[in-house]
DNA sequence: GCGACAG
DNA sequence: ATCTTGTCGC
């Protein structure tokens, strides 16, 4: 595979639900710490424009470590996925939290509520984060390690929705992505497992990952808190049967079903 | 100037 | 993201 032009540099390119719900006991997962305050938009508060957008992730960017290593052995894993109403007006943002020993729901929590950005490839961070959070917010325990549903420093200013999440909850972060956002690669290779650079602006900012074999492969990158390695492995490990990481489908699953109930709650009932 | 562009 | 019909395969 191969696709070509990214913005600044040289290379090509190629182209059921959780049912236990436990009352929150303590504080879980809070905007933090992760060295210096934030600021009241830097989680996405409405009202910001482009220009402001892009001014703060140039201003938590440098926050981002993807030295990591990360855990090696996380007991907890969480995964975060929002599902838009068809008017897109509504969503519903669900974090599911799955023992990684069994790949089973754990805990979850889902929050309901507007997007609080428009659709910009590159700030799409600043339309889910809110809701992302809020769904953190009631976590009952607190994961080891956030797997997103979007890229991490495989973005244009190296600072995706990953890196958002894992800078302000202070978690570390993986952002697996479905479809490239930058960067270029060649291979990999057609066995799971089989993995490609994915490099824009002559850097390597993710892994292109293979996780069936025969099937469209997976974008990997670093979030916070994470070397690339061990992202890579951390997905594979939650990727025994599917494309997608149990995380994300356990999420997507959660998210949905928080949605239609949100929608349209009289028509199943009868 | 023309495409490409996470979810 | 969401909307879509059928199709191939375990």
């Amino acid at each position: 595979m191969w696709r070509s032009g990214s913005p600044s540099a040289s290379p090509s390119r190629s182209p059921s639900v959780p049912s236990t719900r436990r009352r929150r006991t303590d504080a879980t997962v809070s905007p933090a710490e992760t060295g210096g305050r934030l600021e009241h938009g830097d989680t996405g508060s409405p009202g910001l424009t482009v220009a402001e957008a892009v001014a703060v992730q140039d201003r938590l960017r440098p926050r981002v470590d993807l030295v990591g290593p990360g855990p090696c052995r996380p007991a907890t894993v969480a995964g975060l996925d929002v599902a838009y109403a068809p008017d897109g007006d509504l969503l519903a943002a669900a974090v599911t939290v799955l023992d990684t020993a069994t790949l089973t729901v754990v805990d979850h929590a889902v929050s309901v509520g507007r997007p609080a950005f428009g659709y910009v490839p590159g700030l799409f961070a600043f339309r889910e984060l809110p809701a992302l959070l809020a769904a953190l917010d009631r976590l009952t325990t607190r994961p080891e390690l956030l797997v997103c549903d979007g890229h991490g420093v495989a973005h244009p200013r190296r600072f995706g929705l990953a890196s958002h999440l894992g800078v302000v909850t202070g978690l570390p972060a993986i952002g697996v992505g479905k479809t490239p956002l930058v960067g270029g690669w060649t291979g990999p290779g057609p066995r799971r497992g089989d993995t490609a650079a994915l490099v824009d602006a002559g850097e390597v900012v993710g892994r292109v990952v293979r996780t069936r074999d025969g099937v469209k492969p997976v974008f990997v990158s670093v979030g916070h808190r994470m070397g690339l390695d061990n992202a890579v492995a951390q997905v594979l490990a939650l990727t025994p049967r599917y494309r997608l990481p149990e995380t994300t489908r356990t999420a997507d699953r959660l998210c949905r079903a928080t949605l239609a109930a949100a929608v349209g709650p009289a028509r199943a009932a009868g």
